[in-house]
DNA sequence: CGATGGCGTGAACAGCGTTCACTGTCAATT
DNA sequence: AATTGACAGTGAACGCTGTTCACGCCATCG
C-alpha cells in the first residue's frame, strides 16, 4: 500500500489466461487487478485458517491467487520470508491495549489470553513463531505490551527479561500443539479416539505404570482452555512471589 | 530383536553393490550385515544429533546406512512413524528415577531439568514431540515419573492432570525453540548478531516501543538455562500455592 | 511514438516421500 | 541334497515440493 499503483485494465490478461481467473476463488466483490505482497500474505492467512499450516504451499497459494507459482517470488523472497510475514500478520490481530492502572498480574494475564486466542485461531502459526526471531512490527508491539507492565511494576531489567521470556515461552509453547486439523489420519480428538485412549490406559501393565493406569482417563481430556488458564495463573503467581521474596533464585542446572 | 535371525554371510551382497558398502560411514568396528528397525532409528538419532532435525531425510538416512531409499520402508511404515520412533528413542535417555522421599517440588524440578537436558541434546525433537500423541514406552515412562509425585503429594486426579500438563507444556514448549544449528543463514546467536540486535533495538522509534528501547539489550541475551530455571521455579512455586490455597482457580477465558 | 521496467508466464531443475516390479540370497521343507 | 518360498534391498518411477530464469506483455514515462 502506497507504491505508485499500476493502471486499471478491465481485467488484466483476461484474454491470455482466461480460465484461471474465473476458477480462482474471486468471491470478493472488488476487482483484484494485480498481485501485492499484502494480498499474498492475506491469502496465506485465510488458507492457514481454513486448512492449517501444512496446506500453505507456494503452489496452492499461487493457484488460489489465480497465478503461476513463480509469480509469488516477485513479492516474496522465499517461503521462509512469507512465513515471517504470516507470523507478523497474525500477531497484528492481538489487541495490545491494556489498562495500565490494573496490577501487572492482571495486565499480563489478559495479554497472554489474547495472544493465545489469536494463535488458536491460526493453527500451526505458533510453530513458526518459535522457530523465528520475531522482529516484525506487530511482534514488537506484542513484546512491548508484555514488557511494559513488568517494567512499570518495578522489575529490574534482568528480572523483567526473565519474566517476559517465561511468559512468552509458556504461551507460545502451549500453542505449538494446537488441535490437529488433519482428518486423513484420525488425529482429531473426538469422542471415539478418547474412548480408545482410555482403553489403552487400562491395558497398560499396572506394575510399570501404576499412576498412569489409575489416573489416565481422568487426565487425558481435551481441556485446553482450562490447562492454559491453570498454567498461566500458576506462572504469574510464581513470578509475583519471586519478585517479592527471593530475587536471586537458586539454580538447578546440574542434574 | 527376537525374530528368527537370518544367516551371516561374510558381507551380504558385497559383490552386487560393491561401492555403497564401503563409501557408507562404516567406521564402527562391528560388521553391519543387514538393516534393522533399531539400526535405522539409531542412525536417525545420530544424524539428528549431528546435523539437526531438518537433515533427517529418508534419502540421506538411507545413504548413511549404505542403502537405497526405498529399503527403509521394509522397517518403517512412513517417515512419520520413524519420527515417532525417534521421539521415543530420545525419551529413553531421560533418567526417570527420583528419590520419592524428597518433596514433590524437588522431584518435579529434577525431572523437568533432566527432560530439558535430553531434549537440548537432540535439537528439533521437541518440535516432533509436541505434534504427536506420545504413547511409546519411554514416553509413558516419563509421564509416569512426572505424574507419580503429584499423585503421591495428594493432588486429586483432575488437579494432578492439570499440573502434569502445565509442567510438560512448559518444558516441551521451551525446548521447541532450540538453538538453531543452521549455519547457512547467520541464525546462530553469536556475538556479532547480538551486537546487531542491540543496534536494532536502539534504532527503534522510542515513542512506539519505549520499554523495548530502554530494556532491549538487557533482555535479549541467550541465557537459555537461566530462563528455563526461572520459569520452572515460578511454575512449580505457583502450582504449590494453588494446591494449598485456592483449589478452584478463577477463569480468564473471555478476553 | 518509442523506450523502459516491472510483472506474470511457462518450463525447467533438484530434492522430497513413497511405491512397486524385480532379483538375489538365505532358511525351511520335501 | 535339491527345491521351494519368503523377504530384504535394488532401481526406477510418480507426484509433490521450493525455486530459478528466459521470455513476452503491458503500463508508464520521456
Amino acid at each position: 500500500m502506497g507504491q505508485p499503483q499500476r493502471g486499471t485494465p478491465a481485467r488484466r490478461g483476461a484474454a491470455a489466461t482466461h480460465s484461471l481467473w474465473f476458477n480462482a476463488p474471486e468471491t470478493d466483490e472488488q476487482i483484484r487487478r494485480t498481485l501485492t505482497r499484502d494480498r499474498v500474505v492475506a491469502e496465506a492467512l485465510t488458507l492457514i485458517a481454513q486448512q492449517g499450516i501444512e496446506a500453505l504451499t507456494m503452489r496452492t497459494l499461487a493457484a488460489r491467487l489465480g497465478v503461476v507459482p513463480g509469480a509469488l517470488y516477485r513479492h516474496v523472497r522465499s517461503k521462509e520470508q512469507l512465513q515471517d510475514l504470516v507470523v507478523d500478520g497474525v500477531l497484528a490481530e492481538v489487541d495490545c491495549n491494556v489498562n495500565s492502572a490494573l496490577p501487572w498480574t492482571e495486565q499480563i494475564t489478559v495479554l497472554a489470553h489474547r495472544l493465545r486466542n489469536v494463535l488458536e485461531a491460526h493453527p500451526g502459526v505458533a510453530g513458526l513463531l518459535k522457530t523465528r526471531d520475531p522482529l516484525g512490527p506487530h511482534s514488537l508491539a506484542v513484546a512491548e505490551a508484555v514488557l511494559r507492565p513488568l517494567h512499570n511494576a518495578g522489575f529490574p531489567p534482568h528480572e523483567a527479561g526473565l519474566a517476559f521470556f517465561v511468559i512468552l515461552d509458556y504461551t507460545l509453547g502451549f500453542e505449538v500443539s494446537s488441535p490437529r486439523i488433519s482428518v486423513n489420519e484420525q488425529r482429531v480428538q473426538d469422542a471415539a479416539t478418547r474412548t480408545r485412549l482410555h482403553e489403552f490406559f487400562r491395558s497398560l501393565p499396572p506394575d510399570l505404570f501404576p499412576t498412569l493406569v489409575t489416573l489416565g482417563e481422568h487426565i487425558w481430556l481435551d481441556n485446553r482452555a482450562q490447562r492454559f488458564t491453570a498454567g498461566i495463573n500458576a506462572l504469574i503467581d510464581g513470578l509475583q512471589r519471586a519478585q517479592h521474596h527471593h530475587p536471586a533464585d537458586q539454580c538447578h542446572d546440574q542434574l
